[in-house]
DNA sequence: GAATTAATGTTTACAGCGTAAACATAGTAC
DNA sequence: GTACTATGTTTACGCTGTAAACATTAATTC
């Protein structure tokens, strides 16, 4: 029986991400992963000081993911105009990545962390991955300045990270009949959203670029 | 001493409101929400089968008093056509409900209460806080049919969830010099909507509804 | 009005949690 | 080889959600 593991503290995160994409979070114990990877409850405390870290890392890693799947899209070796169809679909990757990560997105920007300014790595991933949307939007349209810039991705990341949101509280909603009509359905037009994503999502953001 | 309490159930809401904005819902525990409530730790399960279903109550409380606060804007008395500044105040209504009342919001939208459907009342008022979103769009401009209403209240919905998202997560990224160059702040951008909160919502808020 | 029942409180108990402290073993430097 | 450091285990503590048994008060039935 070997008595250390090696490579524990890579293993401890990859255990945390697939657990807590499972199960989600606050669902997910520092005992779990400990068992997940097959060393004693306290042995994470040796690679990290709290749960709050761990889950850090979770999120640093979820960062890396999401922005490798923008700069996929957008092509980094270039550095020429891409187009329209090539914008939406970097935004496509956002809102692909956050629904198909629910739970991993949930730690990135959720309160779990309290303040990213604790754990440098993820300070800097979470930099780095708005820096490849904001590239998205520095290749699609010539703006005036790096104010303009910013301003309308952050009209356009509000955007994303809301539907991010919405998509989640529609799955907690329930199909009403309407025709009490004393109030209205949301989910019927969210699932419409979804199902016309490209030509919603085209409409959006062009207007919030142009805004 | 008096053996019954009378009216603990909203006595619980209440303190489970307060202390729940002032610490957040995962720092809060059944057991001090009942010594909040001076009643022993077991109290409230008369009158809440889980924690969750006491957060359900704080949640639909909190989408109560968010409806309650567009509809000051908008005027129910009235069925008349509102100004577009009337339509941003109310929309400044929502930003400023969730932004004060921070964790309560958190637990409206976020994965604490993971299906709406078990707690009726939440619900409820879940729907109704978003016909009233909905009736603002309404009162303010003309359209087609109810399916494109709930487009546009859709469109406008997602981005001031995610403005409230965005909000969050300037809080716990850091001012760095941005000299470097390596990446771009998403922070000043954010302070900067914020600094001039009016014209942002001005210019988004109408292109969205056009889109 | 007394007896029964239902509603609403308390006390006790349990397993799981994050994590601190003490101890054990393995790898590294001299 | 000996000391030191890194990394593991064992044990322990107080807090958590909540189940179960018990107590008291309010409501209902006769």
């Amino acid at each position: 029986m070997k008595y250390h593991h090696g490579n524990l503290r890579s293993e401890l995160i990859r255990c945390a991400c697939t657990l807590c994409e499972e199960h989600g979070h606050d669902k997910i114990s520092l005992r779990g992963i400990a068992k997940e990877a097959n060393v004693s409850q306290t042995a994470p405390y040796r690679h990290f000081e709290t749960k709050e870290s761990l889950l850090a890392a979770v999120a640093a890693h979820g960062f890396v993911e999401m922005q490798k799947s923008i700069d996929k899209i957008i092509d980094l070796s270039k550095t020429n105009k891409i187009s329209k169809k090539t914008l939406i679909d970097a935004m496509l990757a956002y809102l692909d990545f956050a629904i198909s990560n629910n739970n991993i997105y949930e730690v990135m920007f959720g309160t779990v962390i309290k303040d990213f300014r604790n754990f440098p790595d993820l300070h800097d991933a979470a930099l780095e991955a708005y820096s490849s949307l904001k590239l998205s939007i520095k290749r699609y349209i010539k703006l005036k300045n790096d104010q303009e810039y910013d301003e309308k991705c952050v009209k356009i990341w509000a955007f994303l990270h809301g539907l991010v949101g919405l998509n989640k509280i529609e799955q907690k909603l329930e199909d009403v009949p309407t025709t009490d009509g004393s109030y209205d359905m949301p989910i019927d037009a969210l699932r419409a959203a979804k199902n016309n994503l490209v030509p919603f999502m085209n409409s959006s953001i062009d207007a919030l670029i142009k805004s």
